[in-house]
DNA sequence: GCATCGGATTTTTTT
DNA sequence: AATCCGATGC
């Protein structure tokens, strides 16, 4: 079969065309994901280039991984001359930042640092600097830095113009400098390490031109410029480019992304080829018109065109509510309605807002109507405490200079090594000239001074900690990461720390679990590889696919999602747009983008809602319709947009009936009493209960060697051995 | 060293 | 309103 079948004309020019550099604008829903798969096939298969001499990129993992799988389809017979590289820009900088260490500041082993680590690590340069983290908060500082980066702004050209500035460039100047004695890279230095080394090194660039031959980029209206120049780096003066994007689209501009690039891109290669896909296979004309009615008032756009052969659709449906509960109850009701009446399935549903406080009121009413509900976003699985304590133990056994994590773990589980002694160790390891974690391992093998000034059991603890620190990188040595774990908590005795018997303790435990059985799934990672798979990954992945419920997310999270039927929820002027971007122009325009992104999500059915009065900060109060609103014409829109006033009661006593009839038909759960099933850190056991909560189903099951388990469905990975 | 209280803070967050 | 951080007191 010829892949070129099934791809409209539009596609298949794109697809086909002559090597060289090529940007594809393509709207919403027009097949770029599928394009750009297809571009990579046609390399291969018609134009002889050797898969590994592909490169793709994506911005998620989740968007690398899908790519993958459908290559994997596409050239499955093609196999045994490997695959094209493919995955995000984080991970392939990593990648190659590993392979080239030598010629970098840091070791083979370096970490990798995540946002909390940063704000960790700011916060004691604010300390070394004698500033009051009140004044001068961590988070907007690593905003400021993080910023800088992404321009490939160094510390020292970072322009001192204010007052705030200058403690910014201080501040810069410092943390940088402790990211390399921690051996750790943050997130925005694996771009820009990266782009230092090819621009310094003349025959590492070279090499990676030669291998490769042709580069693929998804998403690409939300590079920035490190990932700008990047790119220009890893391209030889006749490129094979393929970009995909839509500046329409483009809304990370905060995380500074850039959609000028596009415009970069079309003066750096004047050679190039544009093609545009506007035919949408997604949504209802009625949708697109709103569509293109919001975004057509964007100032400076390339007009495109958005058409579809679906119909016109149903209208779209503008709903005001009295109140952010209303608001809530309004959506549930609405999505029970039409589930129950079989237009569509929970999962085809999804809630979108601007931001995730307003989830809450989300939450509370699908709580309160017993209907379960998948939340992206938000309670984020490597960002609990326990999954941290136990990530940090690792990486500093991987990586004794990482005084993040040391600092992290040192008194946890509590081993009485309080500030006092925490302050005189670090005296003492600045004194010998050591990272802070090598001077604990001398200390622990008695070739180092004990700090001065202390009792004898702050010493002895310290001393101790150096030894089992010794013999965890032993060990790390022989075993794989999973009994690595089981060694490292049995050790730290970190269950009795973390389990204190109440249900709350056990889920904590049950999440260090799920880590473990994490690196259960991925045996054959090393530690090292462990570590950055872990870091680079991200847990927008912990959504269930296949638990039949609504998606709640926040808008930005929606972006490369479709589904049937879509609400977008607070359209009320200061949420949507943001109060925060009402004096910045670019930043209105990114707003209205964000809308644009929601709307273009629904397949079906659009509801657009809002509430009267709004409660934020603890004070009430009454609320405009969002301006954007006033630009979809009406004969787009149904419903009942004048109605005001509290009708509450009303509401609550038909919420009450609904769902009661509502109750006995929720998803269904995945496992049932009974299953024999596997757990890659349990073992075989029987499952005695399954039952659905809020976002996942919960599963509990008698192991026959661990004993009697809850575990949650998204992340045990369990398998069925049979019913 | 740990618990509790008070005060300040509150956009979005691919990696 | 709720949460998170830091300082204070035991």
């Amino acid at each position: 079969m010829d892949f070129l079948d099934g791809l409209n004309p539009q596609q298949r020019m794109a697809v086909s065309a002559p090597s060289g550099p090529v940007l594809v604008l393509a709207g919403p829903g027009s097949g770029k994901t599928r394009v750009l798969i297809h571009r990579a096939a046609y390399l291969v298969r018609h134009a002889g280039a050797a898969p590994r001499s592909l490169l793709a990129v994506t911005f998620t993992n989740k968007a690398a991984r899908e790519m993958q799988t459908r290559l994997a389809n596409l050239l499955a017979d093609a196999h045994g001359a490997g695959l094209p590289s493919l995955g995000t820009f984080h991970a392939a900088c990593a990648r190659i930042l590993r392979r080239e260490a030598d010629r970098l500041p840091v070791t083979r082993d370096f970490v990798i640092f995540d946002d909390s680590d940063q704000e960790a690590l700011l916060r004691q340069v604010l300390k070394e600097l004698n500033l009051d983290p009140r004044q001068h908060p961590p988070g907007r500082i690593h905003a400021a830095i993080s910023s800088a980066k992404n321009e490939l702004i160094l510390p020292e050209a970072y322009p001192a113009s204010s007052y705030v500035a200058e403690i910014v460039r201080r501040a810069y100047g410092r943390y940088d400098q402790l990211l390399r004695e921690n051996n750790a890279f943050d997130f925005d230095d694996l771009l820009v390490w990266a782009g230092r080394l090819l621009r310094e090194n003349d025959d590492v660039r070279d090499r990676y031109r030669r291998f490769y031959q042709h580069i693929l980029v998804d998403e690409f209206q939300d590079t920035n410029t490190a990932q700008y120049e990047l790119l220009r780096l890893l391209v030889s003066d006749e490129p094979d480019l393929f970009l995909v994007g839509d500046p329409d689209q483009s809304i990370y501009r905060w995380r500074g992304a850039d959609y000028r690039n596009v415009q970069r891109f079309q003066k750096d290669y004047p050679n190039h080829r544009v093609f545009l896909l506007e035919q949408n296979y997604r949504s209802t004309q009625h949708i697109l018109d709103a569509a293109m009615a919001v975004i057509d008032r964007h100032p400076d756009r390339q007009k495109k065109r958005l058409f579809t052969d679906r119909g016109q659709g149903t209208p779209i449906v503008l709903r005001e509510t009295y109140d952010e509960q209303e608001e809530a109850a309004y959506v549930v009701e609405t999505i029970a309605a039409l589930t129950l009446q079989k237009q569509l399935e929970p999962r085809d549903c999804a809630v979108m807002y601007r931001t995730n406080a307003q989830s809450r009121a989300l939450e509370e009413a699908f709580l309160h109507a017993n209907l379960p509900y998948r939340l992206v976003g938000a309670q984020r699985f490597y960002g609990r405490r326990e999954v941290k304590d136990l990530i940090a133990y690792l990486r500093l056994v991987h990586n004794p200079a990482d005084q993040v994590s040391l600092l992290r773990v040192l008194n946890t589980p509590p081993r009485g090594l309080g500030a006092k002694s925490i302050e005189a160790m670090l005296e003492a390891a600045a004194r010998s000239q050591q990272s802070p974690g090598v001077y604990l391992l001398d200390l622990g093998r008695g070739a180092a001074e004990a700090p001065s000034g202390l009792s004898a059991r702050a010493a002895g603890g310290l001393a101790s900690f150096g030894q089992h620190l010794a013999a965890w990188r032993e060990r790390a040595a022989s075993l794989p990461v999973a009994e690595l774990i089981d060694a490292l908590l049995g050790s730290v005795r970190y269950r009795e720390f973390i389990d204190d018997g109440t249900e709350e303790g056990e889920d904590r435990w049950a999440n260090v679990l799920e880590l473990r059985g994490l690196a259960q799934d991925y045996i054959d990672l090393g530690l090292s590889e462990f570590l950055q798979q872990v870091a680079l990954v991200s847990d927008q992945d912990t959504l269930t696919e296949t638990l039949n419920a609504p998606v709640l997310l926040t808008l930005h999270a929606a972006k490369g999602l479709e589904f049937r039927a879509v609400f977008v929820i607070g359209l009320d002027d200061g949420l949507l747009p943001h109060q925060r971007s009402f004096d910045d122009r670019e930043a209105m325009a990114e707003e209205r983008r964000l809308f644009y992104v929601g709307i273009t999500r629904a397949q079906d059915f659009l509801f657009l809602v809002r509430a009267f009065r709004r409660h934020s900060f603890g004070t009430g109060g009454v609320c405009e319709p969002s301006r954007f609103l006033s630009d979809i014409p009406a004969d787009l829109l149904a419903g009942d947009a004048g109605h005001r006033g509290p009708t509450r009661a009303q509401a609550l006593y038909e919420r009450q009936t609904r769902w009661e009839s509502l109750a006995d038909a929720p998803a269904e759960p995945r496992y049932r009493a009974g299953m024999h099933v596997q757990h890659s850190a349990f073992g075989d056991g029987i499952v005695m209960e399954s039952h659905l909560d809020r976002e996942d189903e919960t599963v509990t099951i008698a192991f026959g060697q661990a004993g009697v388990k809850r575990l949650s469905a998204s992340l045990a990975r369990l398998e069925v051995l049979d019913d």
